[in-house]
RNA sequence: GGGGAGAUACCAAAGUGGCCAACUGGGGCAGACUGUAAAUCUGCUGGCUUACGCCUUCGUAGGUUCGAAUCCUGCUCUCCCCA
């Protein structure tokens, strides 16, 4: 089987002391530059953002989606009738959904596995739902995103190797039934879509080995490693990436789901890897953490009730030279909504200035002495 | 002036003889968060201590009792009703 949708990638850089390297994805919905990190839309919604914001502001270049919460709610027939996702939520910019896979493993009690897919229980109405591979690339054509992924099972970072090896060979099942049908269907509304599968194997080189193979066999327009970032040793999943870097085709991009810190995303990067995407950045905004150029804040603390200072005196955001830490934390002192929103958009605005930095330092040729500093920088709680 | 009710930790509020350093909520202080069931969750919140434990607390001064936030008496203060 051969995936028959082409979606162009082109490496522009390559740094001379890692496996990082720069290069633009082309998408019908606009050309993405990489590495890049993706804002996540689980339900249609950056939340707390504006698109206005993400696209001016943050400089967003492509956000996510969750092929299993749209299905639940506000389900396929509404998107289908906008005219895919991105006509209902106005955002014109490319998309990749997640295929649900990560439910299967979020909500594993209300979820049983079978080769035929996962049955569901959803959390919203307790409701039953079966996503099958075959199941999840209709939704997601419905759906309509630039880039959708196959359907996988996440194990927990903690599971033993017979696990994780029976798991693997449900997600190669489940990724070879995708990828048929995937090749099978068209797009409804006009523009191409990629579809991703998924490395898995946990942290056992041997299985990680055995899955790239496996996925790389599609000769789909990218790869997606997932399972890393569930519970492992930070350490464990880099060797992961390093394990799989010199199998996974240098020509297609490479997305690292679910992750991560601003460290993580940079020794990522070091691994060759050209996507990212973490929830992290728009959460912990809203629960009051700030990601700067100098440091993590908690903005809740004490210490910055009488700092009038700047968010981030570097930052590239249109809220950091507007609000003082004072301010925001006064605002989640007294929860107010707008705390949220200015937090998640300076993450979000830092995340993305990150892998720009990144991306010029590749070109610049010291990627690695720059990502070393930084990672120290970005580690400091202030 | 007469009658009634009440004073518990930062606030509110349980507790009416031992299981009480004292429920619970708020507030405060800190921590967590990685393909989002999260504007969420967790811990601490009298003092010393890593802990065990010890010490000082339920308006105040005494008393009863083996033992008191809890029972009795005086005092101080607050609130409500009537005049």
């Amino acid at each position: 089987m051969t995936i028959t949708e082409n979606m162009k990638f082109e490496k522009t850089a390559k740094d001379p002391d890692s496996s990082a390297s720069c290069g633009l994805l082309y998408t019908d919905h606009g050309v993405i530059e990489t590495p890049i990190f993706m804002p996540v839309g689980t339900s249609g919604t950056v939340k707390a953002v504006f698109h206005r914001d993400l696209k001016n502001d943050i400089k967003a270049q492509i956000i996510l989606g969750n092929t299993y919460h749209l299905y639940l709610r506000p389900g396929t027939e509404i998107i289908r009738k906008a005219g895919g996702l991105h006509k209902f939520i106005s955002w014109d910019g490319p998309i990749l959904t997640d295929s649900g896979g990560y439910q299967v493993f979020s909500l594993a009690a209300n979820r049983k596995l079978t080769t035929e897919g996962c049955t569901f229980r959803s959390h919203i109405d307790g409701s039953k739902h079966l996503f099958s591979p075959e199941v999840v690339v209709e939704i997601q054509r419905v759906i309509g995103a630039d880039i959708i992924m196959a359907l996988d099972e996440c194990p927990p970072g903690d599971s033993d190797h017979a696990y994780a090896k029976k798991s693997l060979k449900l997600t190669k099942n489940w990724l070879e039934r995708g990828a048929v049908h995937f090749d099978s269907t068209e797009p409804l509304y006009g523009y191409k879509q990629a579809f991703f599968p998924i490395v898995q194997g946990c942290i056992y080189p041997d299985l990680r080995i055995e899955s790239a193979e496996h996925a790389v066999k599609l000769n789909s327009e990218g790869y997606a490693i997932g399972g890393l970032s569930v519970g492992e040793p930070t350490e464990l999943m880099y060797q992961m990436l390093e394990v799989i870097d010199p199998i996974l085709p240098k020509d297609k991009p490479r997305y690292l789901m679910g992750v991560g810190t601003p460290s993580n995303i940079l020794e990522g990067v070091a691994r060759g890897i050209d996507m990212f995407d973490c929830v992290m950045p728009t959460r912990n905004a809203r629960n009051g953490m700030l990601f700067t150029s100098e440091g993590v804040i908690n903005i809740k603390n004490r210490k910055w009730a009488d700092d009038l200072s700047f968010l981030d005196i570097n930052g590239t955001s249109f809220v950091d030279m507007v609000y003082s830490k004072a301010y925001l934390r006064h605002l989640f002192v007294a929860g107010e909504i707008l705390g949220a929103q200015i937090a998640s958009e300076h993450n979000l605005a830092f995340y993305l200035w990150l892998v720009k930095e990144a991306r010029n330092h590749i070109k610049a040729g010291d990627f690695k002495a720059w990502k070393n500093s930084m990672i120290k920088r970005l580690e400091t709680k202030l």
